[in-house]
DNA sequence: CCCGCGGGGGCTGCATGCAATGCATACCGT
DNA sequence: ACGGTATGCATTGCATGCAGCCCCCGCGGG
């Protein structure tokens, strides 16, 4: 279960915080399948803890697209379709040439740490291991990782948090069907070109990348 | 209190919604400004329900980033400061380069209905006439009209929602400065352009002069 | 006069009770 | 045997009670 960026696990984690967190690691992680109903009596019980914390944990999913309201009848894990889907990357590859873009800009202005493009070359190397040695979901794991490291380079809070919640989606919707990547070699390639766009400061030519390597994933 | 394209106000309407829809009027509509506190038991008070719907209705409005949690002391309605209101307008101006996109790209596939180009002239001229006659808010309302109906054509529900909210999180940090529109002659000129781009089908001049538009009323 | 400290109040967070709703099922009349 | 209806159950939505926490204010000591 990749403990996915958890934003902000210190401070307050009421109940209500760990249900939604706890039920977003396990929709993520599959453990509950696209279609299955949640009921929150079944899962206070699940979970020890009361209704309340468990209805509010609910509706935060519903916000973040990973359930739907099955109108008075609990909830239905967000199941997209291939039109939705399709939808989905669409936005996902918009805001993923943002921040490329924006990384890339950062770093023609001398505003990103060389460790950070270090890491990012790290994670390419270790999705590119992963898949060679056909650990798929370890490869899946680091190429999340690389595409959230370029999110949060690009210093734009809303778009990265966006992404987080469209990348929790797509993860749902494909699961299914992404155990085998789709073109190994080309993703991996247009990750290092990437890499060296935002390395070398070309802004315009980080988001068309990016564009376009979102828009290859889709299908 | 301009009555924002409220989505489903048919249907269930149970507390929850009614208080969510509610407060988000009285947020977007300038009646809370922004920094100003809000408690679940004042709310309760003034809405006339338990703290339990209003409870869930400010997760919601959090969630939509309309209010921010103070942390056990109730909730506060966001101001964007500028470096945030200017990473929010970036992923608006991404977002709005798509959906014009692909607005274009279904009108040039013939799928989109005359009536919806004409009434989407019409908001166009409306925004003009009321900009002219010195009726800013009026202006407003049609002006997001125009692009409410943009997005909608582009037949993209995950970047109709994620533009919604952003839209609002935005009238909200830019009420106190935005009554005076900022070039009334320059946005009305590009409305026509985008309207242009979109009717003739050409996909990339609409995604560009959507971009730039947004990039210019920005700031 | 300033700083530390303790009590009180307000507010949240959670649990639980109650009523309403919608569905499934079983029963009865034909 | 079949259709319609009534009953029971599962489950939500909301209200309220209770405990804990934090903040504020006032008081006493230095």
């Amino acid at each position: 279960m990749q403990c996915i960026p958890c934003t902000r696990y210190a401070g307050g984690m009421q109940q209500t915080d760990a249900a939604h967190a706890r039920l977003r690691e396990l929709i993520v992680g599959g453990a509950y399948a696209p279609g299955e109903r949640l009921t929150e009596t079944e899962v206070a019980g699940v979970l020890a803890m009361s209704r309340t914390p468990v209805r509010e944990a609910l509706r935060g999913l519903e916000a973040d697209g990973l359930v739907r309201s099955a109108d008075g009848r609990g909830v239905v894990v967000t199941a997209l379709d291939a039109a939705a889907l399709r939808d989905t990357y669409r936005v996902r590859a918009a805001l993923e040439a943002l921040t490329a873009e924006l990384a890339a800009e950062r770093q023609a202005a001398g505003r990103i740490a060389p460790a950070e493009l270090t890491a990012l070359e790290a994670d390419t190397a270790l999705t590119e291991e992963a898949t060679a040695a056909g650990r798929f979901a370890e490869a899946v794991t680091y190429n999340r990782r690389f595409h959230s490291r370029i999110a949060a380079l690009s210093a734009n809070a809303p778009a990265q948090a966006v992404l987080e919640r469209l990348w929790d989606q797509i993860v749902v919707s494909t699961r299914a069907s992404l155990d085998p990547p789709h073109r190994p070699a080309l993703v991996n390639g247009q990750h290092r070109d990437l890499l060296a766009a935002i390395t070398e400061g070309r802004a315009a030519d980080a988001a068309g990348i990016a564009r376009r390597h979102v828009l290859d994933t889709c299908g």
